[in-house]
DNA sequence: ATCCCTAATGAAAGCGGTTACATAAGAGAA
DNA sequence: TTCTCTTATGTAACCGCTTTCATTAGGGAT
């Protein structure tokens, strides 16, 4: 048997010895005190104090079963809406007692599938994040250990929704109001849920408001192809666009300024999530997608399956809701201005005609509670 | 006892039943299968197989002491850096068979310690990212447990350090070049040693190309913090910024929009990470901190020390680059542009003289490997 | 044929807890 | 006083796997 790595630390037996007690009576006064006298546990728990002792999980969790470790898994670690998420789910798990371990799928279904078998012996349960696995697998893996999902929807399986179709439809109708009358939907891939959901939210109210929508589907969520589809963005004529999430719409701002257009000025934008809203240029216009409330609500959820395990199957929903802020204003009058190329295909072409607008109004200190971004 | 929450899963002793041979066989056959004649390995795995087992992995940590887990402890997940870096360390240690914790300290050294305690008889080891906690309490824990630290000099523990200092001195060696005369450096709190480091760096590069160095120290790093600090930093009469991070710089770039400045042509910022650098408008030079990078080398460092215990102590030292874009170009003849105050003071004031410059050459596609940023 | 050595396997004692069951000591009730 | 019922504690059998030590069977060497 080798020797634990470094100084093995003070075991159950010890403080047994150390107390005049069994190690059935320290086991107690640790895990169920209330069967005990209170001086002795009172005993006990002070000669443990003084010799460090703290119980191992590890041999615990052989014993009962009962790991106090939960997994999160995740598609990309690196995207804000992820960490986000990841935050509020490992915070709330903290609260509870439970260790939170990361697995990181890369956006591929096989490694999700691995992370999930590893994981397994280890953990009482799992929090599975926009999965990309096919729902066969996912209930292969639901059916071993507990699991929620989060923005996914599986008859049976307990997970958690992130509604968005109402602050999107509100996002429709501010642009409305606006005058807007031609806006386009910039989505995920169809596998989205939550893209679905969106693009649903903004065709339907779009319709009831006599709008024209236009809907862009770009093959990854991602700030490039937010950039990139802005030609295809105006060709559809519209002055607005609403996008699946603050990254894209971050992309198209971009894609926006490299033609020279100035938002709101010429042209609208409006993300999801607010996670990195406040930090764009004009504040982000956003549906609050309340990610780190969705991932602590998956936790409690898992967690208090695992007490109650006849308990119904919960779907709790969290909607989110519009957060205007700097990058909605006007339609612009006869649409939007001819723009130049972009800058990095014609390079040398001279800045004409381009309009400073009127610097959008930013809420001032009210952005909301902005997550902390802070330094190493 | 209380039964494991769902099906157990067969053990080794079933295996080793219908396999005709003791446990030690099937347990051999699956950690030292050299000891065994290789028709047993054959026949043990294959009945194992049949039967669905796993070797699971907690009775095996109970008995061996090593769990084939590590933990990852840092202040903010949100935090983009950190984000990225534990990315590449979860990714490291899965290839290397090893699963990763997270603990998400809160930027709080108490929390730090409880999640050291927490975490200790679980894992073989941690990996501490920019702690916040003091050298003595960082100390005992890695006397308890192998410990890697990232950014932070502890004479005699393991450690990882991204060296930003030349990729700095480059960059204030650009801005001299586009004739800068007086620069200034927007750093995190004096306990930071990263921001230390990178303030020497600026200053002696400075100071040896005779410029006038300015250092700003903002509260915490944060987009907040760097929006906020611009009055200040425009009164130092600089005409180029140098941010500890991206997200201060960031910040920078958003209060000197407020104030109608225009990068670069106004104003030269430079971060430092390149994390979020290539999706601002205009995309950030800046200097790269190869953070995923640093997660990996982590890990390498702390499994390597695991199966070497007597392994001198390295200390690999990363080394920053810079990496011009579009925020950098020359100082504005006679200074800053008198600014008007920011919007949100005085939204009523008239655009008054606004130059928008001509539109800074973003380097086109070649921004460098972006990272993905998907959504759900 | 005898001895020693090696290779292959099994028996059983942990690892550090939990918990079913047994036991002992009081507290009422009859 | 005797009996039953709690209440507090102890004993010991696991949890599933690893590993030491013992055992057995061949395979040369002498």
């Amino acid at each position: 048997m080798v020797k634990p790595p470094h100084t093995s630390a003070p075991t159950i037996r010890l403080v047994a010895r150390e107390a005049g007690v069994s190690q059935a009576t320290v086991s107690r006064a640790f895990s169920q005190p209330e069967l005990l006298a209170p001086a002795t546990v009172e005993k006990v728990l002070s000669t443990a104090k003084r010799l460090g002792y703290v119980p191992n999980q590890v041999a615990r969790a052989l014993s009962t079963g009962r790991t106090h470790n939960i997994a999160l898994i995740l598609p990309d670690v690196a995207n804000p809406f992820f960490s986000a998420l990841m935050r509020g789910a490992q915070a709330q798990a903290y609260k509870r007692g439970y260790a939170t371990f990361l697995g990181d799928s890369d956006e591929t279904a096989s490694l999700e599938d691995l992370l999930l078998d590893k994981l397994a012996v280890q953990v009482d349960g799992f929090v599975l994040a926009s999965p990309r696995l096919d729902e066969e697998r996912i209930r292969r893996h639901a059916g071993r250990r507990p699991l929620v999902v989060i923005n996914r929807e599986l008859e049976g399986i307990e997970r958690v929704l992130v509604d968005t179709a109402s602050g999107f439809a509100d996002a429709v109708k501010l642009l409305a109001g606006f005058g807007h009358r031609v806006i386009a939907y910039v989505g995920a891939p169809r596998s989205s849920w939550s893209s679905q959901q969106r693009a649903r939210a903004v065709c339907e109210t779009g319709a009831a408001l006599g709008l024209k929508v236009a809907q862009i589907d770009a093959a990854r969520p991602s700030h490039e192809a937010g950039r990139a589809c802005v030609d295809q963005l105006l060709n559809t004529g519209a002055t607005a666009a609403l996008a699946v999430d603050d990254v894209v719409a971050q992309g198209i701002m971009a894609g926006l300024a490299d033609r020279g257009l100035s938002v709101p000025h010429d042209f609208s934008v409006i993300g999801c999530d607010d996670i990195i809203a406040t930090t764009t240029y004009p504040p982000l216009t956003t549906v609050n997608a309340y990610c780190g409330l969705a991932g602590a609500k998956a936790v409690d959820l898992l967690l208090n399956g695992l007490s109650e395990p006849a308990a119904p199957v919960d779907t709790p929903v969290i909607v989110g809701e519009l957060i205007v802020r700097g990058t909605t204003g006007p339609a612009p009058q006869g649409g939007v201005p001819n723009a130049g190329a972009p800058a990095d295909r014609d390079p040398s072409s001279p800045t004409t005609s381009r309009r400073r607008p009127r610097r959008p109004k930013p809420e001032p200190q009210a952005a909301g509670p902005s997550s902390s971004r802070k330094s190493i």
